[in-house]
DNA sequence: TGTTTACAATGATATATATCGATTTACATA
DNA sequence: TATGTAAATCGATATATATCATTGTAAACA
């Protein structure tokens, strides 16, 4: 007989609290009802967490592993919106406009991954002011963040943008200048808006100025100055 | 002495209230909030409304005219996000993050403008849930039409782009395939990311396929079906 | 009326980027 | 170890797009 186990690692959202910013300003009582209902399901790498389309019915915290955000576009091109790491969650913007998801999220290793019904992240919201400003926060924050990247995508060309992302990777992501590659060659031209071959291309060019280094399933950034002046002037 | 007037067209909130579908939920109590502390301002052509940068104050409403919000880039080089229009009103992402504006509004005709003040928009989001809930719902419609855009001018070429230009311009702003066109050649580049002169070459290029009719300050859409088709494959 | 000025248009050219075909490499599996 | 398969690489070429220099046009103005 299949068993859904209720958790895997997370027992209590009580102990997944200080993970996660958002739920900061929840008291035990709101704890326990983002705890009642939600359960969580462990994905293996490239396996899908939302597809876009389907029905938006449950924000997702990622407890462990890492994700790729992308949008579907036309014949099979992606544009991989941001990564999500442990302790972040999704929602999506069809959340409580109308109910779909306008993402995909795939793991990309081994990963866990939270549901929260709406109802119950909806019942925080009206039940506690601070959760709710929380929450109208990182909304807003949420539309920075595409705003710079619609400005680097639009506005930048090749070099510029792959400046841009192996500095997303390594500040925002990772918080260090050597980390694993779990990504693609396909999933960083999604992510920079080029084709496959020139993403390889501008790669192997930052690799011989010296910029960066690849070493098995890793890279690092060995000259940070000049990558943000080309992610600048770029 | 100079007279700052309260107001040039709304006397109140209460008749402003049927424009904005934002302020639906809320009572008379609350639209007396709304209706306290605000003050209208008349634009003229090309004046800024807001300026990207400086500190978000206040939310506005329009309550007559067209305004283009867009992105300020490097070397002049400017994103336009949205057309405002009467009725529509614009907080921008800063307003409960870092109180700063990330973009810029400016007067596309004579336009006015109704400021209102930032924390006068929060006793509301925290007195009314329904009010709540809508502004949370617009937020994400929000996101959605700018993942929609950033899809538009990442993975599209030029014919596409302009194409979703004109429909954005004729679908949603004016409601109507012949419109006066307000905004200039360079407005349209900024709107299509691409350079001035090729945004010229391509309306020139619809116009001789007879997709479109442009006569003095006015477009007119002439083949709707084919534009669409040019949205959806270009 | 002529003159200025900003905007629009256009052809020639340069540049950025995508595409294609052919190899190579890495890795999983028999 | 052999072998199949997906991913990565690379050079040649085609295409899309920007840039530049020039001309045209129409509204604003002296």
């Amino acid at each position: 007989m299949t068993q859904f186990l209720k958790s895997h690692r997370c027992f209590d959202c009580k102990d997944c609290n200080n993970k996660s910013p958002i739920t900061k300003s929840l008291s035990d009582k709101h704890l326990e009802v983002l705890n009642k209902d939600r359960f969580e399901v462990v994905f293996k790498p490239d396996e899908m967490i939302y597809k876009q389309g389907t029905s938006a019915t449950h924000i997702i915290f990622l407890t462990s592993g890492l994700a790729k955000v992308y949008i579907e576009g036309f014949q099979n091109k992606n544009l991989i919106i941001k990564i999500l790491k442990e302790g972040e969650y999704a929602g999506g913007p069809g959340i409580f406009s109308d109910t779909r998801h306008h993402y995909s999220i795939s793991a990309l290793k081994e990963t866990t991954a939270c549901f929260i019904p709406v109802e119950n992240w909806k019942t925080l919201i009206e039940e506690n002011k601070d959760f709710n400003m929380d929450f109208i926060r990182s909304l807003n924050r949420q539309s920075i963040f595409t705003f710079d990247k619609m400005m680097s995508l639009t506005q930048k060309q090749m070099h510029g943008r792959m400046a841009d992302a192996l500095l997303y990777l390594s500040k925002e992501v990772y918080g260090k200048p050597l980390f694993e590659l779990v990504l693609s060659r396909q999933d960083i031209a999604d992510m920079t808006a080029m084709s496959k071959d020139s993403a390889i291309r501008v790669l192997k060019e930052f690799q011989s100025e010296g910029i960066i280094t690849e070493q098995a399933k890793a890279i690092e950034i060995t000259n940070m100055q000049k990558l943000e002046n080309i992610s600048q002037f770029g």
